[in-house]
RNA sequence: GGCGUGUUCGUCUAGCGGCCUAGGACAUCGCCCUCUCAAGGCGAAGAUCACGGGUUCAAAUCCCGUACACGCCA
């Protein structure tokens, strides 16, 4: 049997770090045992669901490198043997399993308001019974029912949860966990606008998509007994479930918008690689019994299984995420690092053919960074006038002598022959024998009137890739300011 | 309120009865390398394994209770 997993957002916002995750887990499961990764669109929610939503959630999967091999072709077609994979051209289907159900005596219709419930609820509260829903609809006669359709009141369909008995969910990473059918109160299959509620949609996708393995959050575990009870009242053979833990905020709350960045896309605009967020996400509550840290190219589908998974919550940890991001980047090969580096220098102002060329200017300093955002700002330096910071100036130019050395250099760099690094480091580390100078004393005011700053490229490859003109230009005007 | 789940360094985690005076990684600090910044190397500090009882010759590991956190019912 081959493994069929699904990944079955909500379209009613971003697409969020704890959803990412439970994507990535999906898909890896489904890629290492060689199954099939599928994406549905859970679009129920007319009000809230929105078009946007889902260009930005297969946006978010599909820079994370992921790939789906049933759903979603755009924001309005779809494509796979078990289409259609948005829910709302399935509401037929939906349908037809509650009138089975309700055929078969397994469900009824309740013409309970929200606030009877709410009554209801309050009233078992006080009398400290458990507030679950007591079933009064179910005892319906035909004559009460047509009075309450006659009131104009619209019925929701409730699904009839056993009323002994307990129901037993063996999770794949939580293991046996029981629950007591008369703490679990009927569930409302279909809402009184007539549409399917999501636990009863998902139900009914994932048999008729035969999901063999539902991975998801944690949240939705107190929901699974229901669930389960309602496959068999259907006839039908549940999927194997994984509960994971959910990611949290640095408080241990909840990860939320008030704890940063939250939306995949937001990671993606700051300069961080597909791969290490990937990477980290993997990490997120999932772990090899030696700790290993870092995954390259398809070594997480080889590697990842759901027996590694964590049981306990897990904080998200951007610091971390930031040094992986790092490690990934020089991982690069240098193509790849300059497709990546490219639209961060773009919006730097840096394109086209420039002088010197990116490709060396990136080459130089592009592994010394964390962030892709992070690289235009080490190689703007090349390309726009120097600009010295106070340390540059103050701490290393305005010393006694620093002119002298500047407008020495700047002669000796006219005669250097063939003009590059090799070369130069030579010359000026003979320059500083010959005036009895100690190389730094020559090298840090050399740095800082080539660039401004007080740290950057290694010295003499920024000297070559600089060329002798701009080389030379920058030092005299460093030393005409002093 | 009921039910469910969880609790090992600040954080992610290893650990599945003796190898644990609890291992790795991020972060922190120090040293080395070095033309600076990164990277890298080495090292330090950091966890009475939530707490309290049991079981056992032996428990972070098994059992029970308590506390706290989170989730679901909402």
């Amino acid at each position: 049997m081959t493994i069929r997993t699904r990944f079955a957002p909500s379209p009613t916002g971003f697409l969020h770090i704890g959803g990412a995750r439970t994507t990535l887990y999906n898909w890896l499961f489904a890629r290492h045992h060689k199954g099939t990764f599928i994406l549905r669109i859970e679009d129920t929610d007319e009000v809230r669901s929105t078009e946007d939503s889902v260009t930005a959630i297969l946006d978010s999967i599909s820079w994370l490198g992921l790939d789906w091999d049933e759903g979603p072709v755009d924001e309005t077609t779809d494509r796979g043997p078990y289409a259609p994979y948005y829910q709302m051209k399935r509401l037929d289907l939906y349908r037809k399993c509650v009138r089975q159900l309700i055929d078969a005596g397994l469900a009824y219709a309740c013409y309970c308001t929200k606030e009877e419930l709410d009554a209801m609820r309050k009233a078992a509260v006080a009398e400290k019974r458990p507030a679950v829903y007591d079933g009064r609809c179910k005892k319906l006669t035909d004559r009460q029912k047509a009075e309450h359709e006659a009131a104009g009141r619209k019925p929701s369909v409730r699904f009839s949860i056993p009323e002994t008995g307990e129901t037993v969910v063996d999770d794949m990473i939580r293991g046996r966990v029981s629950f007591d059918n008369r703490l679990l109160p009927d569930l409302i299959i279909q809402k009184a606008t007539g549409g399917p509620t999501y636990n009863f949609a998902c139900v009914v996708d994932d048999h008729a998509m035969e999901i063999t393995h539902v991975i998801r959050g944690d949240e939705h575990l107190s929901n699974t007994p229901a669930q389960q009870l309602l496959y068999a009242a259907l006839g039908w053979t549940p999927p194997k479930f994984a509960h994971l833990s959910m990611i949290l905020g640095p408080d241990g709350s909840k990860l939320s918008k008030r704890h940063g960045a939250t939306s995949v896309l937001e990671y993606k605009t700051a300069g961080f690689l597909p791969s290490a967020m990937r990477n980290y996400l993997a990490l997120l509550g999932w772990s090899t019994t030696d700790s290993r840290q870092l995954f390259f190219g398809s070594e997480l589908v080889e590697t990842f299984d759901l027996g590694g998974c964590q049981k306990n919550p897990a904080v998200f940890d951007q610091t971390k995420l930031t040094w992986m991001n790092g490690e990934h980047l020089r991982k690069l090969g240098h193509e790849e690092l300059m497709r990546h580096a490219e639209p961060f220098l773009k919006a730097a102002g840096l394109a086209g053919p420039l002088d010197p060329p990116l490709d060396l200017t990136v080459g130089l300093e592009g592994e010394k960074c964390k962030l892709l955002a992070d690289i235009p700002g080490r190689v703007e330096i090349f390309y726009k006038d120097v600009v010295f910071t106070p340390k540059a100036l103050d701490g290393v130019l305005k010393k006694p002598g620093v002119k002298e050395v500047l407008l020495d250099l700047a002669g000796l760099l006219e005669g250097v022959e063939p003009y590059g690094e090799k070369a130069l480091e030579e010359k000026i580390r003979g320059y500083c024998e010959a005036k009895a100078l100690k190389t730094g004393q020559v090298f840090h005011p050399l740095r800082t009137a080539l660039s401004g700053r007080t740290e950057g490229p290694t010295l003499f490859g920024m000297m070559e890739v600089l060329g002798r003109a701009k080389s030379v230009g920058r030092l005299k005007a460093a030393a005409a300011l002093l």
